[in-house]
DNA sequence: GATCCATTTGTTTTT
DNA sequence: CAAATGGATC
């Protein structure tokens, strides 16, 4: 126990965060230490040596690493700026700075070395480009692009695409460079398992093409730096010493190149901190090892371990299910954690008809929660597979349900975003010649395949960019008039609007390229349903664009960050998939699709057997634990796997679950959905007076066939939606106006706040005037 | 060179 | 069952 600076039991109640009690003594003492119990206030003051700190989940992992951040700040031991601060994800460090500047009264300068791994490896990468073969400003390729130039490789090499994909050379190489692994090094038999031993020389290739488009793909981001320093005494040095304190956050999760990175630079004595929990490691497939964890005290010799094993988050039954649960796990370091809190509810387990069910079941219970007061905020939904998320949202959209998705289709992977990206890169560097050949034919100029192999050609004739190649064969005769005219005019516009980016601000400019390269009218023109949605991120794209200070800073950002939080403010339920829960808590979790095939994933166990099965495990371990007060677990008996239906078998992990700390769910949905009627206890409460009114018919009619298994019965669970007391819609019958799913359409008839509005594309739905816009 | 239709293909997780 | 690719046709 350490020496009572304050005679306080260990068990004192923190101080409310914010009250004036509080604040008053941070006026006064390091008050950051107050409210840590001994471990962790080991952890925040063990500074000097290398320590690893093993916290379980819920332990106050991230409230050490700021508090240990701000220690270090606030007596002086270092600056901001000799900090290294590594986080998994790009919201993880936000939030990481955020909480610094509070602890430490916001006065201290940003600190410049606190980002993910990649990010920093930009940051490196920039300042010594010329010693890896790049340039300052070279460009950071999407998978996209790296696929794209792939498939450019193989056929230059006479190799069929269909028998060797680019994109599984694509994981290949990325595999390789996760290791550390230069074209030179990998090993023989690697090598060979592409393309009969062409891999090497293909991946040789292929960093060739990267350093003569002045490019790094995402794993280059990790392992040149490595390259760097392994090359470069003197920049190693100056990292080295450059850096007083390293922290690295999720050090489960690091993979040999960042392993190998931060051995260097912390040298085996460095005053590295690395906080993670091997039984929250679920990226395997992309490289992390374990091992890292598992053998820290060993590379980094006399290192202090410490254990958090307090958890502050969920209640006793919760813990102890997921505590059962991983216990199946061998090959772990082992925690025992333990909970002051009451026991609380047990985990729930419910079996369900159908992933259709599912979603209708979790609806209900989410509604019944809501109108008990439950925050919608802290209600999450959690699922292995993305696809898994569709269900949800359809429900949910009928239910009126406000919902979030996390990391779902990501913003800066919509085709219209990239597209519009190729413009600016174009304009930003003008030998991006994978940019220029995404957008040379979007919109359609008559540029098609013939054309754009003759400017490869020249290109490559001539080693120069696409560019320059395009602007030769506008002087020459080569091309037939049409193309011509047409490639000269858009090397015409290229060259002013590079000019008029001196004198226009960047988000301007990029408004006034899209209207004039046609390509907004190209959507304008386009009568999918979707198309209005694509206009509308084209728009958010060019509002985002005013927060940067120039167009280069802009395009850096969305390479590396790519969530482009689109103000979804408000309460709101949560949907992500597992893996981007980590990190997060809420008070009520929702944990569908408990079956063997797809949560442990088939593949998992195919491709990784045990090794799989056991991440699959801490996955499940990962979500159970993010529940504070509640955990609902749901199986259905039928899904669609392949588009077929098929019954299932309950996931294995269901039985490990520990019988004293789990109720089986009497839900009697399954047996009550056979009667059909009398399904819901609370469809009394306002039904719809019209059978034929209910969403669930309108979507029938609307789709023109029934995709219900079950005849008769569902249509009418399906109108069980419960009406709430919303009170009146601003919205007129007859107005125009516009859905993020089914974009235009006008309002039909009004139910309180449930439109009925017949949309151009998708039909009649009924929706919640919520998620409606005018127009 | 573009468009339409058929066939094929694959559906885990992400910086 | 969907999306994406490839081939045939205009």
């Amino acid at each position: 126990m350490s020496q009572p600076v304050r005679p306080a039991p260990p068990s004192a109640p923190a101080p409310k965060p914010g009250g004036i009690a509080e604040r008053a003594r941070a006026a006064a003492a390091p008050s950051y230490l107050d409210g840590l119990n001994p471990e962790q206030r080991r952890a925040v003051e063990t500074t000097e040596g290398p320590v690893l700190v093993l916290a379980g989940a819920g332990t106050g992992k991230t409230r050490v690493l700021t508090t240990r951040i701000a220690h270090i700040l606030a007596t002086g031991r270092a600056r901001p700026s000799q900090i290294l601060a590594v986080t998994f994800t790009n919201k993880a460090a936000r939030e990481m700075r955020e909480r610094i500047g509070r602890l430490i009264g916001g006065s201290v300068e940003g600190m410049p070395w606190l980002g993910t791994f990649h990010s920093i490896g930009v940051k490196i990468l920039r300042r010594h480009a010329e010693l890896v073969g790049l340039r300052r400003d070279f460009t950071i390729l999407d998978t996209d692009d790296q696929i794209r130039l792939l498939k450019q490789l193989l056929s230059a090499a006479n190799i069929d695409e269909k028998r060797w994909p680019a994109r599984q050379l694509a994981i290949l190489i990325d595999g390789w460079k996760n290791k550390g692994l230069t074209p030179e090094k990998i090993p023989e038999g690697d090598a060979f398992v592409f393309a009969n031993g062409e891999g090497r020389r293909l991946y040789h290739d292929y960093q060739a093409r990267l350093k003569i488009l002045n490019a790094v793909d995402f794993g280059d981001l990790l392992l040149e730096p490595l390259r760097l320093f392994q090359e470069n005494a003197d920049v190693l040095d100056d990292f080295q010493s450059r850096f007083r304190y390293m922290l690295v956050d999720e050090y489960q999760d690091t993979n040999v190149v960042q392993y190998l990175w931060l051995r260097l630079i912390a040298r085996a004595d460095g005053n590295l901190c690395c906080v993670g929990d091997d039984d929250q490691s679920i990226y395997g497939w992309r490289g992390a090892e374990v091992d890292n964890i598992l053998r820290f005290d060993k590379d980094f010799p006399g290192a202090v371990v410490i254990r958090l094993e307090r958890n502050y988050r969920s209640t006793g039954h919760i813990l102890a299910a997921a505590s059962g649960l991983i216990a199946h796990n061998e090959g772990r370091l082992g925690k025992t954690l333990h909970t002051e809190d009451e026991a609380g509810e047990p985990v729930s387990v419910a079996c369900v008809w159908d992933s259709a069910e599912e979603a209708r079941a979790i609806g209900e219970e989410i509604e019944q929660a809501q109108r008990r007061g439950h925050k919608l905020d802290e209600i999450a939904i959690l699922m292995r597979a993305s696809f898994q998320m569709r269900e949800f949202e359809e429900r949910f959209v009928t239910l009126g349900l406000p919902y979030r998705v996390i990391g779902g289709p990501r913003f800066y992977e919509r085709a219209e975003i990239r597209d519009a990206m190729a413009y600016l890169r174009v304009i930003n560097s003008p030998s991006d010649d994978l940019a220029f050949e995404r957008i040379v034919n979007t919109p359609r100029r008559g540029l098609g395949d013939a054309s754009v192999q003759l400017i490869h050609a020249i290109a490559r004739d001539r080693s120069i960019p696409m560019t320059q190649a395009a602007s030769l064969l506008v002087d020459s005769e080569e091309l037939k008039p049409k193309p011509r005219a047409s490639l000269s005019s858009l090397l015409e516009d290229f060259a002013r609007w590079r000019e008029e980016l001196s004198t226009m601000k960047h988000a301007d400019l990029a408004a006034l390229m899209l209207d004039e390269s046609g390509y907004t009218a190209m959507w304008q023109a386009d009568r999918s349903p979707d198309a209005p949605g694509r206009l509308e991120n084209l728009k958010e794209l060019v509002r985002s664009m005013e927060a940067f200070e120039s167009l280069a800073g802009f395009l850096e950002h969305v390479s590396l960050v790519m969530d482009a939080d689109a103000g979804a403010d408000g309460d709101r339920v949560s949907l992500m998939t597992l893996h981007s829960a980590k990190g997060l808590e809420f008070d009520t979790v929702f944990l569908p699709g408990w079956e063997d095939g797809l949560f442990p994933h088939q593949r998992a166990l195919d491709d990784q057997g045990r090794a799989g099965l056991e991440e699959e495990r801490r996955l499940a371990y990962v979500g159970i634990t993010r529940a504070k007060k509640k955990a609902h677990i749901y199986m259905a008996t039928n899904r669609r796997i392949h588009g077929l239906w098929q019954s299932t078998v309950p996931s294995r992990f269901l039985d490990e679950l520990p019988v004293d700390h789990v109720e089986v769910e009497e839900t009697g949905s399954v047996a009550g959905s056979r009667g059909g009627y009398g399904y819901s206890r609370f469809d009394t409460a306002e039904p719809f007076a019209n059978t034929y009114e209910t969403p669930g018919w309108k979507r029938a009619q609307a789709r023109g066939k029934t995709d219900f298994t079950r005849r008769g019965a569902a249509p009418m669970i399906e109108g069980t939606v419960i009406a709430r007391s919303g009170g009146e819609t601003s919205f007129g019958i007859g107005e125009r106006v516009f859905h993020q799913k089914f974009g235009y359409g006008r309002v039909v008839a009004a139910d309180g706040n449930k439109l009925t509005v017949d949309f151009e594309h998708a039909g009649q739905k009924r929706v919640v005037d919520s998620f409606l816009e005018r127009h």
